[in-house]
DNA sequence: CGCGGATTTGAATAGTATCAATACAGGTGG
DNA sequence: CCACCTGTATTGATACTATTCAAATCCGCG
């Protein structure tokens, strides 16, 4: 509570979230530096390789966490199986739900993932005394939920060609923010999910996934390389192929 | 600011608040007494008739409102005019996007719909210096963000079938949210949305929601009356076929 | 009682899923 | 360094679900 601000910016900040990418990115940060020092008493550092499972469905959690690299999914599932990833978290994302004991999804690793964890009575201790936290949290959810909703009209109005290439837009706009409308402007990225994860991302099959990306590939608009590697040479070609 | 609580729950409120629903339900309800009590003064009710666009899409609102009957729908329209409705609001649910001048949805009444309305600025005043208000609206904004994602299953996974009933478990789970899983309990309710509305939020054709009404009556799952009265013999029985 | 919108029903079609087989990439051990 | 092996991705043929187009029926209402 008496701590020097100025400090904060250098030694009261341990290595641990001097390098936590979650200080750097305004917006989307749940925390700012004042409180990352005081969680850093008890944070965190780990890392989780692709496919982990970081939290279970209906599983009770003890811990909240900030992406610090890498993407975590998050997933429904159903008794007999079919999946719905239903949101992804890329860095510096915060995870978890606060104000209930279960998770209603399960969080998994999508690629090599780095968390800063922290116990959930700190991040709850703080919410109760910190406006400027809880006004954080409230405007990631927002910028959730507005994600969510888009989506929606994805998953429940477009065709196979226009998911795909809605979900490739999405990407590349969040490896390059400002790429965008205006000129043909390019950019590239490592796909950072599988190609399944993709279908459950859409609500297609594998298969309808790779024919499509096919489509897109001979028409041009995106290139791809080894699978993973896409390049956009024209971001406003491929959002016309995204039917807005 | 130095109002008497005692106060609060009598005279200082004014009819306008005392017949607000909002007051009432704990949990969805972004506003406590004192809080509506400060709005008061600026806050005005309305009323609106079916198919009335309260916000336009990237329309620059004013005012924010609390639901005080009826059904507020939040649709997403493509350039072409193929819709999906992305949220559906009931009383006292609050209506409006903090932090952001336009909205990204539209919102349309889908039955007769009362709003208790208030300016941005007020709203956004109250919101600056109340912990407890953010809060409430934290929580709210979390309750929606796990409905988008239940329904984003329902959406990417889903048959017709298993989307229908969903939706008319959904509809009655909210009728009554004790009826549940174990007994066979029965519910009934006037559906406060059309076909269309229907289809629009299923991501389906009205004809194929339709087919899926008529397959769930043959079954005898639910019972349906002049097309809009519906009763539920058996909740537990529309729960499975709404594929959990 | 008749009108207009909403709903249901029917037949043909289109779009995805499913099933099956092949190709490719990355990692391992010889 | 190469051959193999395994998981991932692509491609093909067919089946099925939901859409589309068309028509009939129902409902509320003047």
């Amino acid at each position: 509570m008496s701590e020097d601000k100025k400090d904060i910016h250098n030694s009261d900040v341990p290595a641990l979230c001097r390098s936590c990418e979650a200080r750097h990115r305004g917006i989307r940060s749940a925390l700012n530096a004042e409180q990352l020092s005081k969680l850093n008493r008890v944070a965190n550092r780990k890392e989780f390789s692709a496919g982990t499972e970081l939290v279970g469905d209906s599983e009770e959690f003890q811990t909240y966490s900030n992406v610090l690299s890498g993407v975590v999914k998050l997933t429904k599932t159903m008794m007999d199986g079919r999946e719905q990833i239903v949101g992804l978290q890329f860095a510096p994302d915060f995870l978890g739900r606060p104000f209930h004991k279960e998770s209603h999804v399960s969080a998994e690793a999508a690629s090599t993932v780095q968390l800063c964890m922290f116990p959930k009575s700190s991040l709850e201790a703080m919410l109760k005394d910190s406006g400027d936290l809880k006004q954080r949290m409230l405007e990631q959810t927002l910028t959730e939920l507005d994600e969510a909703r888009d989506w929606m009209l994805t998953l429940g109005r477009k065709t196979a060609a226009e998911k795909v290439a809605s979900f490739v837009y999405m990407i590349a706009k969040h490896i390059d923010p400002e790429a965008d409308q205006n000129e043909q402007q390019d950019v590239s990225f490592d796909l950072p999910l599988t190609r399944a994860d993709m279908a459950d991302y859409l609500g297609l099959t594998v298969e309808t996934v790779s024919r499509q990306l096919t489509k897109l590939r001979k028409s041009g608009v995106v290139e791809i390389e080894h699978n993973r590697h896409f390049r956009i040479p024209d971001m406003s070609r491929l959002g016309r192929f995204s039917g807005v």
